[in-house]
DNA sequence: ATGAAAGCGCTAACAT
DNA sequence: ATGTTAGCGCTTTCAT
């Protein structure tokens, strides 16, 4: 049959080796060396091989490669909501690398609900992606064990759950509520009120650590003065009226997340309160908007672009070395940009 | 072989439907019967391998059924930057659909670049997505129509690339302009600037045209003033500057979407200049943040998150019926809601 | 209703 | 270096 012909029966179905190999002369085992490239194929027979791909322009079928490599060129990203700016700048560092080098990635929200975080890990699982970059809700330990022990690395992103062996991608958060806190203190404010969420998640958890941490340091050590808000943030403007309408209160704020800090501005604007001059503040996570609103906010900025890729890399590593990596984990430093709110 | 070492001689491999139908006493074809449910299956036959799929807690591979169906349970999506708000909340909407459905998202920055573009629709190509949620630049006119005739259907959010087969989900963006400088003009502004991009992006032109119609629907018609920025913003301080400081500024600016805005924002802040006073200011797209600024800021809102679950929605629609659907475009009104600062 | 057998498109022993 | 063969794990005729 003449290669015209061969070409226009081939029109409707799906290309495969064996086309490939019929045109240009050769055995589907050759044309798959050509593609993968691992195996020394001889020049003619290369030649002959490449002019029938582009002559066909015959596309490999990932999924049966797939079904006998046992690897995606996918990867997973959990995160809790991509609407967060710091977890939609993190996405971002996640798929630029993993572009990069070939992955695709597969994204789901959490919600910061475990049960939700549960059911994506099984998915990905079953869905075969090569690995999993998560900001773990720390409700699925055993889900996690599972799929490191079964093969899939997992690289932990923010957070941590202890335990795993997992590499893990995260920020100094003690460290940069120390000195955003001891910035206020230096500003002369001795009432220092932090607000935080109710549940006790890790970031939360450190976050707190360094506001204590600064407080203690003082000569004359500061009182704690905290203010707990629930996670959907519907009793912020409650909380916070209370805090500052009591005997005593603060005249200084730290706002522990950007999800915080815009309920508490909205709060703060309800009372009336002009910032800086009635109350300080100074918030962790740096919107883009924050240099520009009048005042500037005070913040301290995650390196959230770059922690996505970190976390990216460390996973590629691991899904290209055949070596049972040792567990690392990889600290970035915030950075307080101080503006005019305090 | 009793069941006991059946179960311990499998711990290691992956499960197969053999090992299912062995268990069961029943054959692989069986089991499939069963997993897919498509075909009637005696009741003590089902029962029995419903108990060894959950004895050994087996899960099918899904890559090696998707050979055999050519059906991927997943999606892809393709949007300019996750990092913009209103993509942010897009992706939500297509995820949070899309997972209800039991439908994975591969999602794809394309940084409004035609060629990441069209290798990201090559890799979701070869991927064997089952369909593709994209915001298209209008560079891949060919190879969207390429997806559609090799049967994987596409919906087209935000922007539309004429003369497809395809859904589309828009916004009035001519309408939500004409509003919002309508109110302008009845602020009493006659010389009202717009802000918009140099280049030609379709959501641009018909926010531009909004703003024309709604210059020449006035009893003595106001002459335009428009400023074109490049996309990636560098030379709006520049432009901005130069217009604001001609003999005859304007005195309301409107500002063609939330990136504009902030680097408006900047020009503006740098200038010393007071908003609503010295100039009045509208944007299209709100951002959560635009209610507590002060000024908080009038915006054109875009129901972002329900137009990416109508374009889930629209593609899982295709994916179930096998009708050659006529296209459909639903188009979404956008709401102005007025604030302090025009 | 059920089992045997074929085959999705690829890669990787194996043999030459 | 290359072709032949088997097989990844599933679904789906086909026969019964």
């Amino acid at each position: 049959m003449p290669q015209e012909d061969i070409k226009a029966t081939l029109s409707a179905r799906q290309l495969t080796v064996k086309d490939v190999a019929r045109l240009s002369g050769t055995s589907p085992s050759t044309v798959s060396r050509v593609l993968t490239g691992r195996v020394p194929v001889a020049k003619d027979k290369y030649d002959a091989v490449m002019k029938a791909i582009a002559e066909l322009n015959y596309r490999p079928n990932l999924i049966a490669r797939s079904l006998k490599t046992k690897a995606t060129f996918s990867i997973g990203l959990l995160i809790n909501d991509i609407l967060n700016p710091f977890y939609g700048a993190l996405a971002r560092g996640v798929e630029d690398v993993a572009s990069e080098a070939g992955y695709a990635v597969m994204f789901c929200n959490t919600n910061e609900d475990p049960g939700r975080e549960g059911s994506y890990l099984r998915m990905l699982q079953d869905k075969g992606v090569d690995g999993i970059v998560l900001a773990p809700t720390g409700g699925n330990r055993d889900a996690m064990q599972d799929l490191i022990s079964s093969g899939t690395p997992l690289v932990q992103i923010d957070r941590q759950v202890a335990g795993l062996a997992a590499n893990s991608v995260t920020l100094d958060n003690i460290g940069g509520v120390e000195t955003a806190t001891k910035h206020l203190m230096a500003q002369g404010h001795s009432r220092i009120g932090l607000v935080t969420y109710a549940i006790g998640q890790m970031t939360m958890i450190d976050r707190e650590a360094g506001y204590r941490k600064a407080l203690r340091s003082a000569d004359s050590s500061l009182s704690e003065l905290i203010c707990r808000v629930k996670f959907d943030l519907s009793d912020t403007g409650r909380l916070i009226t209370r805090m500052l309408k009591s005997d005593t209160p603060p005249t200084a704020l730290f706002l522990a997340n950007n999800r915080i800090a815009l309920s508490v501005f909205q709060a703060i604007k309800e009372l009336g309160l002009t910032v800086p001059k009635d109350i300080a503040i100074a918030v962790f996570d740096d919107l883009e908007i924050f240099s520009l609103t009048t005042p500037s906010i005070t913040a301290v900025a995650q390196p959230a672009y770059n922690m996505g890729r970190k976390a990216a890399e460390f996973l590629l590593q691991q899904l290209s070395s055949d070596a049972p990596a040792i567990t690392q984990t990889a600290v970035f430093q915030p950075e307080l940009i101080v503006r005019e709110s305090g």
